[in-house]
DNA sequence: CTATTTTTGCTAACGCTGTTAGGTTAATCG
DNA sequence: CGATTAACCTAACAGCGTTAGCAAAAATAG
């Protein structure tokens, strides 16, 4: 049965060609510059055909938030490798963060910067419980040496404002609203990364 | 020559008609669901009589945009007035611009949300800068009692951290991707606030 | 009061977009 | 070989932002 096969790896090879192209139409143009047309047009097939691999022009783009948030995941494992303590595992993955966000800004965008139809992220994308686990690891040590507060909420609110923290850092310097360097923009980042460690270690 | 007033009257009418209905487009369907054409039917105009009116389509976005800071800067206002303490305006403040975005998160996303084209904007948005002076002065107010850190640099670096912080919580909870209830993202918002004003006296 | 100019508003089009219904061709299976 | 199925395309629908060019109405000038 090679034949079945055969068709099933060609088909393959559309869907990746689909998602190749449309990664460079992305880089190159921005996410919204994204078209049907255009896709089709570079794969050398007609339109409709995209329909066979794609429901639709955002499940093209959700791909990409998952590849995202899976690069982001893994830029934070390398991170928090390299450091035992885990105050240091924690400025080096915000470190991470900060670099990942700019060096993949077309990523970070599309992970974060719309709206996305929010089918429940977490649901149907477990990619991100892994991003989120990554930064909630150190957390929870530093926690566990402060007794009373290992509580499933403490350690929730704290990933969240950590997450929050460097979330916002990121989508202002993004927006290009600010007219700030970007050496300040990093000791802002280190700041608050401070600020906030101390602040749990109490 | 009132005849030339009137003219001018009748016109802002049809500004403001097209102002309106597409507020009420934004609120009811969000801001992707905007349509010229819809706008027109609605006011009972023809389309290019919009563009004697506004560029194109993003610059009746942007004058949402601009609302909104002037929306927030009065709320922030209002918020500081009510304590004399620095550190009790910059919570009131961070409270004030909680509440905002989620009553408000139309204009929220309008004002951070979209790239938005991004011309420079605090220099075709003297808007903006009305809102940074409000959280700038109590940052101000409590580094002036720590010497040696009064210079623009500091403060700059902790207005764009407190933003940051209150940015990203919201803008994390408004992508829904947050399976957090609110009371917990309120507690997050409070708890990084608090943090940063610890941080802030040293 | 007529003639000219200016303002105002419209129709119709250009060139895009995402998406899908329906038919045709080619390949596989019985 | 004939029937079935999968692959693929053409063409259209229904919308979009934007603009060129023209008609009508109003205001101004003679």
């Amino acid at each position: 049965m090679g034949i079945v096969d055969r068709r099933k790896r060609q088909k393959e090879e559309v869907r990746a060609a689909i998602l190749s192209t449309s990664w460079q139409m992305v880089k190159s143009e921005g996410w919204q510059a994204l078209s049907i047309r255009k896709i089709a047009e570079a794969i050398e097939y007609s339109v409709p055909v995209i329909y066979d691999h794609f429901a639709n022009k955002e499940a093209i783009l959700f791909e990409f938030a998952k590849e995202g948030y899976r690069l982001l995941a893994a830029e934070l494992e390398v991170a928090a490798a390299k450091h035992p303590a885990p105050e240091d595992q924690i400025r080096a993955m915000a470190d991470a963060y900060w670099h990942f966000a700019f060096r993949n800004q077309e990523h970070y965008q599309l992970m974060f910067g719309i709206g996305m139809a929010t089918c429940e992220v977490e649901k149907c994308m477990p990619e991100k419980a892994a991003f989120r686990d990554k930064l909630v690891a150190p957390i929870l040590t530093l926690l566990e040496n402060k007794p009373a507060a290992t509580d499933s909420t403490s350690v929730c609110l704290k990933y969240h404002t950590l997450w929050s923290v460097m979330h916002g850092l990121v989508s202002i310097k993004m927006m290009g609203s600010s007219d700030v360097s970007d050496e300040l923009n990093k000791i802002v980042l280190d700041d608050a990364v401070n600020g906030f460690i101390r602040n749990l270690k109490g």
